[in-house]
Order: C-alpha cells, then structure tokens, then sequence
DNA sequence: TCCAATAGTTTCCGCGCGGTAAGTATGGAA
DNA sequence: TTCCATACTTACCGCGCGGAAACTATTGGA
C-alpha cells in the first residue's frame, strides 16, 4: 500500500546496502545536525550531536563524504578550520530523515505508553 | 529549514532514544516487510528480509511489539502458528521509513557515482 | 622556547551485536 | 514410539563497534 517498491534483485541489494549504511545510530544524527546548520565546524558538529567521539564523527562524516552527501571543506589557517554542509544530494536525504524524526516527536509518548504497559504485563506473572 | 524541531531537552533524549532504537539494520528491513505484507508468519518473514538468522528476528519482533508497532498473534494450532502485523502506530511509522527507502531506491546511482568518484581520488595520488 | 587551539589519526580494549547450532514445546502422522 | 513442522529460547563465541586517551601537524603568540 504504502511503499510500491520494484523488484529489481540485484537493484534491491544495493538499495539494502545503502539504508543500512545510512540507519546507523550517529548517521542519522549528524545528517540531522547539519540539516539543521550549515557549514558547520567539526568541533560545534560535535557538540550539536552530542556525546559522539572524534572518532566516530571523522568516520561518520568521511562516509558521508563518499556517498557524495555532505562536502567537506578545509580552510588553510591557523588553526585549521573545517566546515561541512549537505550536498544538494545530502539535503534531499535530509528530508527523509526528518520524516523519521518528526515521527518519533510525535509518537513518544505512545511508544512510552506501550513499553510501560508492556513491561507490567510480564512483570505480573501472578496475583 | 526542513525540520523545525522542538528544544525540550528532556524530550530529545527520549526522541534520540527511540530513533536510535528503530534506525536499526534490521528494525527497518522487517518494518519494510511488515509493511509490504500484513499478518504474516514468522518464517515467511524470515524469508521476506532475507539473511536474518531466528534469534535477530525474534529480539527485533519483540522490541517492536513492546514499543506498540507490531501486534503479535499466536493461533493455538499443531504445529503452531503466529502472525505478525503492524500497529496504526507501526503503520504510521512505515510510511516514514518508506520515505527514506523511496530516497535510497531513487538514488543508488547518485551514491554509487559519488562512491566511484570518492574512491578513484584516493586510488591515484600521482600520475 | 614552549604553549595554545583545531582537526584529526592511532592505539588499546571491553562489551555487545549477531551468527550458529542445539534444545524446548506441541500434537498429529507414520 | 519416533518423527515432523513451527516458533521459539538458550548457550557459545568471534569480531567489530565504539569509547578513552594519547599522539600528530601547523603556526601565531606569550
């Protein structure tokens, strides 16, 4: 109903390769952050994610740049500065990404609902 | 621009929460699945995502049933049988994740090209 | 001369994701 | 009585995700 995907197999493994790259935890966020903000510093990147190591937001970002979504750009001063902003690719993506995002805004109370009461009903084993 | 989120921080640990809880590798395939094809079985589901060993199917079918996105029905039969489908809730949820899918299926080739280009850079430090 | 800040890279390491495979329950068929 | 299928659950285990922290490069400034 919703998705009216095709069929193409060897399309379909590409595409599942792609989303699973892209569902990922800090993915995800950094694709928020920098739809949020642009040209966008590594370091004020990492505090608008929040909690992410250097490490994994160079990675993160470094994949990114490869998928051709988010260009990275180095200003030869000192000390160095790098921005990083969606690309027009990136920024498409962005939406979608919103979508899931909004949804989880709008949803968060019911999903809470429905782990409290789910949890209560297998921690009542007996009256 | 495109997400006009709210500021409540409180909220946005619990929105972060569950985003990061849902952008999943699998979460999103058997949402997909769900999605594509109601009150299925689980080995039919099995076959649907393709690759994903019982124990990740299971624990996914059980996080997605406790946070009220599938219901899950057992048919007290010989050999049993249990059918799987989306909440509302889960099916509003589909439609968001069929964003993102839609995105990827509408521009493999635009990453794939990205990559190509990314990676021939790097392959050829010198001529 | 030594320290500062930025944007990394690298190393170490623990924990948990996730695969495999075996075990469990049920009752009808052979 | 043993076997079958389904839908799990559990135990085992390796490997890689990802955090912490140290190290690097650059050059202006104290």
């Amino acid at each position: 109903m919703a998705c009216d995907l095709d069929c193409d197999p060897s399309k379909e493994a590409m595409v599942r390769e792609i989303l699973e790259r892209i569902a990922d935890k800090w993915t995800l966020l950094v694709i928020e952050a920098l739809d949020r903000e642009t040209d966008i510093r590594f370091s004020r990147l990492q505090e608008r994610v929040g909690n992410i190591s250097q490490k994994m937001l160079t990675k993160t970002l470094r994949q990114l740049e490869r998928d051709g979504l988010v260009t990275r750009r180095v200003h030869p001063t000192v000390p160095p500065r790098v921005d990083y902003r969606l690309t027009p690719l990136g920024e498409s993506l962005g939406e979608a990404v919103c979508g899931m995002w909004m949804w989880v805004e709008k949803h968060v109370e019911a999903v809470e609902d429905a782990r409290r009461t789910f949890d209560g009903r297998s921690e009542r084993p007996a009256a």
